[in-house]
DNA sequence: CCCACGAATCGAAACGCTTCGACAACAGGA
DNA sequence: TCCTGTTGTCGAAGCGTTTCGATTCGTGGG
C-alpha cells in the first residue's frame, strides 16, 4: 500500500504538505495541492487507519450498541440499525456493531482501546448496564431512546406521549369517547424497554384527561393472544369505537383480520389507528391512519450529536421529535 | 488512558517486558508475568487500538458488507449479521458493518485504509460488484454465498443442491410422485441472488431425475400472490400432493392459512415442508418438517476462513454445509 | 531601503505499540 | 575450567500519520 512517504516522493514536497494539502489545516499553493491530488490518485493513497488514529485523536468510527433480543421485532430494528450507519457515513464516519452477547464488556473493550469516538445506543432500556458503563466511560454518547433516569445523558427519541396525545385528539375530534390500546408482547414490557412503556402511560393520561375511557392490553404475535387483547378491550371499554395499535406489523395485520372475520369494519364500525409504527401502513387492508416511527428521524440527530459531543461539550439532555400524522382514512365519526 | 508506559513503569519493568508479558511471544517469568497483569488491572489499561494496528500488521477487526434490499427478508438478515459478529468475537474480532449505500466504495474505503483485516461477504448475487473488487483488491474475504463464477474466492454455503433434493428424497419416501415448491418474491431471483435460484434449479432437476413431476412458482408477501402461486402449481400438477416453500415466514404463514381456509389438511390432505428456512416452523400450525438454514452453520466457518486467510494462504474454494432434516409429522403418505 | 507580515513549505517530534537484536545471568556438558 | 545454550529482560528501531515550530520568500507600508 502506498504511503504518504510516496505521495511527497512523488509529488515532489514534504509529508507535513501531502498532510496539510490533504487535510486543508493550512493553506498551500494551488499548483501544489493539485500535484499531490494527481500523486493520490496515480498511487491510490489513502491514510492508514491506525496511523491516523494514533497521530490525530479521531478514529471516525462510533460503536453502535444494538442487542437483539429475541422479542425484537426484526424489521424495525434493521432500520435503525442502517439509519444510524447511513448518518454515520454522511459524516465520514464508520459503524462498529456491538450486540449484546459480550453485555455491556463490549462497549468498554472498544470505547478504552480508543478504537471508538462516540457510541450511538439503540434499544434502550429503563435499567441499562450499558448506561451506568456510558456515565462513567466519559466518552461521546447518544441514546436512542430515553431511560427513566437520564441524568448525564445526551437522548434523542420521538416524543411518545406527545404521539400518544395526538393520536387521541384525532379519534376525540371524530367523536369518539371510548378507545383502546392494543401494545406490544408482554416481554417487552417486562424488560424494561421503555418506549412502549411511555406511549402507554401516555395514553392513559392523556385519556383521562381528555375524559374518554381507555384501555390498554398487551398482544404476543400468535393469534390467540391478538383476539384475547381484543377481547380484553371491549370487555373493559363495552362501548369501545376506536383503537390504537402501538405494536408491530405482523399484530397489526392479525388483529385487522379478525376484525375483518368479525365483521367488524374500518372505519365503518370500528376506527383504527397504528401509533408510532416503523412500517409502512398503506398496504393493510385497509390503509391505516399512522403516526409514523421514522428510523432517520432520531438516527440522524443522534449520530450528529454524538460528532457534536467529539468536537466539543455538549450538555446532557433530551431532545424529542414531534410526531406527524398522516390519515389514510382509518378513522371517521363512531356509529351513533 | 493509561499506556503501556504506565504500565512498564509500575511495574517496574521496561515496555517491551509488558508487550511480551501480553502477547505471551517470547518467555517472561512468572512472577514478572503476574506483576504486569496487576499493574494491567489497577490501571485498567487496554492497548491502543490505533497503535497497535500501525505496529502490529492486524487491525483484528472484519468488515461486513451485509447490502439490505428492500425485498430482503429482514429476520433473516439480522441472524445473519448477528452471527457472523459472534462468529467474529470468538476470535477477538470486531465488526464493521458496511451498508450498500456507498456500493462497494465503501468496502474499497476500509480495505485500502488497512482498517480491517478481512471482509465478510453476506447476501450474495450473482453478478456483484463486490466480488470484483474483491478479487482485485487481495484481502482475505469469504463470501457466505455462491456467486455464479467462483473464480478466486473463497465460499461457504448451505448445501442448497443437497438441500432440494433432500426434501424430495423425503417426499418420494412417503410416495409423493407430484410436488410443487413455493419460492421467493420475483425480486429476489430477478436481483440474481444466488441461492433461491440454486435452489429452484436443483429442485426441479432433482425432481426429473426422480421421475416426478414438479413445478415452481414465485410468492411475493401479500396474500393474493401467495394465492396465485398455489393456484399457478395445482393448474401445473393437478395431481400435486406435495408441497415444498422456500419462502419467507411470512409467506409460509399465508400459504398455511390459505390450505386451511380450502379446507385442506396437512398433512391429510397435502403434505407440506419448509425447506432452508431461518426461522423456527415449530409453531406453525400445524408444524412442518423442515430443513433447517442456520445461519451459525455458515457464518462460523465463514469467519475461520477469514481467520485463516489473514494467518496464512488458503485456496479459494467453496464449502457447503450439508443439510439436515428435522421430522414434526407434515409429511405422510398421499391419499390414493 | 528596511521591517513586518502572510503565504508556502519543511523538518522533526510525538502518538503507543510490536518486534528485533543484544546482553546478562546462569545452567549443563566436555 | 571453558564453552554453549537457554531464559529473562532491555533498548531502540520502526509503523504512518498529524501537528508544531521554524524557515524562506515575496510584498506592501513607513
Amino acid at each position: 500500500m502506498a504511503s504518504i512517504h510516496d505521495v511527497a516522493k512523488l509529488a515532489g514536497v514534504s509529508i507535513s504538505t501531502v498532510s496539510y494539502a490533504l487535510s486543508g489545516k493550512r493553506s498551500i499553493a494551488e499548483a501544489t495541492r493539485i500535484r499531490v491530488n494527481e500523486a493520490v490518485e496515480t498511487l491510490g493513497y489513502r491514510a492508514h487507519a491506525g496511523a491516523r488514529m494514533l497521530a490525530g485523536d479521531r478514529t471516525n468510527i462510533f460503536a453502535l450498541t444494538a442487542p437483539l433480543h429475541s422479542e425484537t421485532y426484526a424489521p424495525a430494528h434493521m432500520a435503525f440499525v442502517l439509519s444510524v450507519v447511513r448518518a454515520a457515513r454522511e459524516h465520514d464516519y464508520d459503524v462498529l456493531l456491538l450486540t449484546q452477547d459480550e453485555g455491556a464488556g463490549g462497549l468498554r473493550r472498544v470505547v478504552t482501546s480508543s478504537l471508538v469516538d462516540g457510541v450511538i445506543v439503540l434499544d434502550v432500556s429503563d435499567e441499562d448496564e450499558r448506561i451506568d458503563l456510558l456515565r462513567t466511560l466519559d466518552i461521546p454518547a447518544t441514546l436512542v431512546g430515553v431511560p427513566r433516569d437520564t441524568e448525564g445523558l445526551v437522548c434523542v427519541d420521538m416524543n411518545f406521549e406527545a404521539a400518544a396525545d395526538l393520536s387521541l385528539e384525532h379519534l376525540a375530534a371524530a367523536g369518539h369517547r371510548s378507545v383502546g390500546l392494543i401494545g406490544h408482547p408482554h416481554a417487552i414490557y417486562d424488560r424494561g424497554s421503555n418506549f412502549p412503556r411511555r406511549f402507554r402511560d401516555a395514553f392513559l393520561a392523556a385519556g383521562a384527561d381528555r375524559g374518554m375511557d381507555v384501555a390498554f392490553e398487551m398482544a404476543d404475535r400468535d393469534g390467540p393472544s391478538v383476539r384475547a387483547a381484543l377481547d380484553g378491550l371491549t370487555d373493559a371499554l363495552p362501548g369501545m369505537t376506536g383503537l390504537v395499535m402501538h405494536s408491530d406489523e405482523s399484530v397489526q395485520t392479525t388483529a385487522l383480520g379478525i376484525l375483518r372475520d368479525r365483521g367488524i369494519s374500518v372505519p365503518g364500525d370500528m376506527s383504527v389507528l397504528s401509533a408510532c409504527s416503523s412500517f409502512s401502513t398503506e398496504h393493510f387492508e385497509p390503509p391505516l391512519d399512522t403516526i409514523p416511527l421514522v428510523p432517520d428521524d432520531t438516527c440522524f440527530p443522534a449520530v450528529a450529536l454524538a460528532l457534536r459531543q467529539v468536537g466539543g461539550k455538549v450538555p446532557p439532555h433530551v431532545e424529542l421529535v414531534p410526531p406527524r400524522y398522516i390519515e389514510r382514512g382509518s378513522i371517521a365519526a363512531p356509529v351513533a
